[in-house]
DNA sequence: CTGAAAGCGCTTACAG
DNA sequence: CTGAAAGCGCTTACAG
């Protein structure tokens, strides 16, 4: 139904090689010629059928973005990054799905062993070191985003700084009782938020206490979602005494900690964490993740790497930045119960 | 480096189409040779190359997805309903971003050109119909989703009924002058539900006011965004005499209107519309659209075309449903500014 | 139930 | 600057 490369070269008066040549940008054809190739593949619609390519040059032109989608807005920002650094190369992006249902790293194998592309991006996957060292023997380019492991260039952000600083924040502003709104203790960025959030007590010579570590019982996602920010702060809130002050690991569950203060009418200043495009419209303080940059900057990595093969893995840490908003505000009058 | 289907057939004492049927599911196997294909083929880790197959066979057990990735939250329910779908069929999924910078038609034409997939969703595309009637020479399955067209399958919803449901239940509460806060006015979704939002006024005989739409300025994903809610609902917060209720098109457009009340201590009662997931957390009486049965029924759709070519097009509309919260109530004591 | 062989639509040394 | 030809790794009638 569709031409082929033989059909553009007869009617072109020419052989295949030249049309591949003319659509492979090669240098080596003759002005006129190449005029008089396109003329003929665009009068025809002619497209090249990209498995032939694959197979025949063993090249694709083509990275894969790994991630959890379904945790999103985060993502969102991080797309935009990488998208505006492939436009610039002219390399295709293909956005893969890993569900939380199943082991992720065997739909990571399962992609990297098709190999559709020419290098990974994995994006807040969170893989181990067991696990990732699995990847290693593919051979391929990959790139971490929002995670960070020897084995493999990465693009991170310095969480426990993060953590601090906000948690500092709140010991400045005369907080003694700061609660640490957490999720899944094994997911790789609460463990390190949470590291933060001690450091912080510590340089002040608060003492840590477990029971300030406060998480809901919705696990979805590693707890990070609304409903399980609602629910941890729904305990916090009937803690004796009251905890003053809550940093929160997630916007998004700060969304849910927001609402159990309004159902309730209590309120305790809270500093969350990744400044999301809501966060600004909900008056979330919080710590800013540079996540378009983080993703151009991954994108941009993976490509020199594809190109050059560079050998040993580069890291780059991203440092926080405190965005202070109304949710820390001392609350003035008692909140209005909606 | 990887290997190749001679290795494994030679490896396992067969031809290589032996090993292809294995692999194929072909039913006339001899059981013990496909254990023995199989045991070989595990051993040395055979993946068989997705590009030779798929040029070879001419199938590609793959469909894509192509949405603008941008338009979050929505999106995402959707994703799940697809791929809990596309899990019990044993295909695959591609998820490529259209952006909103250049052409959508363009990219959209370029990609289904390239014949990647044996099947196309575009979600919320809303290309229109000479567009949509350009796509169809390629011959290959396609279904709308969150849109319409006579061309292909599609699986939409009622904004018109949505939009009625809404104005017509702050009729009901005895408002008058309700406002329509809108979006770009040419994109498909915001012209149906202006269309349901007239009609709810005209069964109560209340009369349209073109003063009464209000756009905010910024014009990124049509208008879908924070900061043209925002900015439309300040707008609305200085006419005079001032709305007593507002119709919002869209729910991440009420987390930008809602902090415009908040910042003028100003509250009118609003609806809007979708049911992301956040709505809940903060308090959105809005119109839901069932995302994730639109994405399970779409591709339902696009799998059963692909298998069959069934004949002619097939569409599924979804009926909305108002979910009221507390946005929509009457504000009792005036809201205190942040 | 299995194999030999043609073919899918390209790319790329090689030769000229 | 251009062409003939081999090859990429599979699938699939066809024959047995």
């Amino acid at each position: 139904m569709s031409h082929t490369i033989y059909d553009i070269a007869k009617a072109a008066g020419v052989s295949i090689a030249t049309v591949s040549r003319v659509f492979n940008k090669a240098e080596s054809v003759k002005p006129s010629t190449r005029e008089k190739v396109m003329k003929v593949a665009d009068r025809l619609g002619y497209q090249p059928h990209v498995y032939a390519q694959g197979l025949a040059s063993k090249r694709k032109n083509r990275i894969m973005m790994l991630a959890p989608v379904m945790s999103n807005y985060f993502l969102t920002e991080i797309l935009r990054g990488i998208q505006d650094c492939l436009a610039s190369h002219d390399i295709e992006l293909n956005i893969v799905n890993i569900s939380q249902d199943s082991r992720a790293i065997d739909q990571v194998e399962n992609i990297i062993k098709k190999s559709w592309a020419e290098g990974y991006l994995l994006v807040s996957l969170h893989l181990n070191e067991e696990e990732l060292s699995c990847l290693e023997r593919y051979q391929v380019p990959i790139s971490l985003l929002d995670d960070y492991s020897s084995y493999f260039d990465s693009v991170s952000f310095d969480n426990v700084e993060g953590a601090f600083l906000a948690t500092d924040y709140l010991i400045s502003r005369g907080y003694e009782r700061i609660v640490i709104l957490s999720a899944n203790p094994n997911a790789i960025p609460i463990r390190e938020r949470l590291a933060g959030y001690k450091k912080a007590l510590e340089k002040s010579k608060i003492p840590f206490r477990e029971s300030y570590v406060v998480t809901g019982d919705n696990m979805e996602r590693d707890g990070f979602n609304e409903q399980s920010g609602y629910e941890a702060m729904r305990k916090i809130l009937t803690m004796d005494p009251m905890p003053d002050a809550v940093f929160c690991t997630s916007d998004i569950k700060a969304v849910g900690a927001q609402k159990a203060m309004r159902e309730t009418g209590l309120k305790i200043p809270l500093i969350s964490f990744d400044n999301l495009s809501i966060s600004e419209y909900i008056g979330l303080s919080t710590v800013s993740q540079p996540m378009y940059r983080m993703g151009s900057e991954a994108t941009e990595m993976l490509i020199s790497r594809i190109r050059n093969g560079e050998s040993k893995s580069r890291h780059t840490q991203y440092e926080p930045e405190l965005v202070i908003r109304s949710s820390s505000e001392k609350p003035t009058v008692k909140h209005e119960a909606v």
